[in-house]
DNA sequence: TAGGTGACCCGCG
DNA sequence: GCGCGGGCCACCT
């Protein structure tokens, strides 16, 4: 991903697409992947963003405890849940289980 | 043009 | 061990 040309969040969108089915990443993950690890903040703000593009799973990007905290920014707060059942990802009061084990952290998956 | 915002993360008390 | 506060940087008004 050398797209430097590309925006901040238009790089995040391009990664948020990588996520494979039926995985979760966070926001810090990205963040880092992209080379500033303390702007996670701007991942969240991305991901508003991502709204206007269908291609960008925005579900499966959650927090680093596995709390979807962006749920209140969807068409309906639940949206994001029922996506992620629907993805076989058990999540449980507005958290993912097995969180560790549905983590995929772009930097080892895409190599450092 | 300049300031504020934001779906977070980490460190310190 | 938990809770609060600061930092971070692109985009919007």
């Amino acid at each position: 991903m050398e797209n430097k040309d590309l925006s901040f969040f238009d790089m995040v969108h391009q990664v948020a697409r990588l996520i494979p089915y039926g995985r979760v990443t966070s926001y810090g993950a990205i963040a880092r992947y992209l080379g500033s690890g303390k702007s996670a903040r701007m991942v969240g703000w991305a991901m508003n963003a991502a709204h206007n593009i269908p291609d960008v799973p925005a579900h499966r990007v959650v927090n680093s405890s596995g709390l979807l905290t962006g749920r209140q920014h969807f068409v309906h707060p639940y949206r994001m849940q029922e996506l992620l059942e629907a993805e076989g990802i058990v999540v449980e009061n507005h958290q993912v289980k097995d969180f560790d084990s549905l983590l995929w952290e772009p930097l080892k998956e895409l190599g450092l």
